[in-house]
DNA sequence: TAAATTTGACCCCC
DNA sequence: GGGGGTCAAATTTA
């Protein structure tokens, strides 16, 4: 009881680190380098403490690949997030000099050790002819291809398509898998710099904050819609997630304000046919919206417990989900917000 | 015609 | 030397 007390209580604080952040970051004019950098150190420090703590309480079920498999009705499209590049990673070329002698707790440590390369898989319906690559809502220009050894399928390779433009050094390449040719994975490197960053919450882990400025979503599609499809049918299933390999736990910050944001999550599509251009029913259409968490809806009376959805058995996850109407969020251009009150007493 | 894709060649690292 | 990653010219597509 102690523990989930201490445990609520350095997730609060981090997430007020991280609101302090915020603030110093839009008025970047005044704020030092040296202080966002103390901030970003104390946030991630809370977050290990945190960490710890469902450790020691046994909790914590680290991602099992045969677990990962998930059942999936015809027309659904999965995207799991299921192996960031551990702490100690140390990846080839561009990436290797950011992680030698970089001591774990120091400033450095944490500046360097946000995943640089992570990988994810995503599963198509079986009669989804989905050869592209994958739309995740950044635009990606294809630069290359390679028969992999001992792979059937080859390995394409994309950048993004700032990258001349605005510099954007965000790489992708994805691989059908061998076993299942319904599963792609999915390795990103880099993060994109250009004016589509921050804004996608599939694949944005580095911040981890889904950035719903409307100004930033896919240019095909007027934004106004966007954002009213993205009201209406958006689910955030966070079950049997890898957590031990991820910088930071699948997290859903419910401050005090009440301000909504989603870290690290899967999310899952409920319109396969929507996949490669995600699009999302309209509340006008649809009559209400829902948006989903799982694990089971109990957790919500733990607010720890929650917040760090492994903290339960992955075995005994099953893709319950919550359900809300989607009435109870507004949308300010920035932030979501909902009354979260009745879900935790 | 511009943008995107294909594909062989090249480079680098192990 | 082999494999993976990238480049860039040729080709295709919108």
């Amino acid at each position: 009881m102690e523990d989930s007390k201490n445990l609520i209580q350095e997730l609060l604080q981090g997430m007020e680190l991280a609101r302090q952040l915020r603030i110093y970051l839009n008025v970047s004019s005044s704020s030092s380098n040296e202080t966002r950098e103390i901030l970003i150190g104390k946030i991630i420090s809370t977050f290990e403490k945190a960490i710890e703590m469902v450790n020691h309480k046994g909790h914590v079920n680290v991602g099992e690949s045969s677990q990962q498999q998930q059942q999936h009705t015809s027309g659904t499209v999965a995207i799991r997030m299921f192996d960031s590049p551990p702490l100690s990673s140390s990846p080839r070329s561009e990436d290797s000099d950011r992680d030698h002698n970089t001591p774990r707790k120091s400033f450095v440590y944490v500046r360097n050790t946000l995943p640089i390369r992570w990988t994810k898989q995503i599963r198509v319906s079986p009669g989804m002819a989905v050869e592209g690559p994958l739309d995740d809502g950044y635009s990606w220009r294809k630069y290359g291809q390679k028969d992999i050894l001992g792979a059937i399928h080859p390995r394409g390779y994309y950048r993004c398509t700032h990258r001349n433009v605005q510099g954007c050094l965000a790489t992708k390449q994805v691989q059908r898998s061998d076993e299942d040719p319904t599963i792609f994975e999915i390795t990103y490197r880099g993060n994109h710099t250009c004016n589509m960053a921050s804004l996608n919450p599939i694949e944005n882990q580095e911040t981890n904050i889904v950035n719903t400025n409307p100004q930033s979503f896919n240019h095909e599609k007027p934004n106004e819609q966007r954002l009213n499809n993205l009201r209406t049918s958006l689910r955030v299933q966070t079950e049997n997630l890898d957590f031990l390999n991820q910088s930071f736990a699948p997290l859903i910050h419910l401050p005090s304000t009440s301000e909504l944001k989603f870290e690290n999550h899967v999310l899952e599509s409920s319109y396969a046919e929507n996949f490669n251009s995600p699009s999302y029913v309209s509340p006008a259409n649809s009559g209400i919206g829902h948006f989903s968490m799982s694990p089971s809806p109990s957790g919500f009376q733990n607010v720890a417990s929650e917040m760090i959805p492994l903290a339960t058995s992955a075995a005994n996850t099953p893709t319950t989900t919550l359900d809300f109407p989607f009435d109870q969020f507004q949308f300010d251009g920035q932030n979501f917000t909902f009354d979260h009150s009745p879900f935790f007493p």
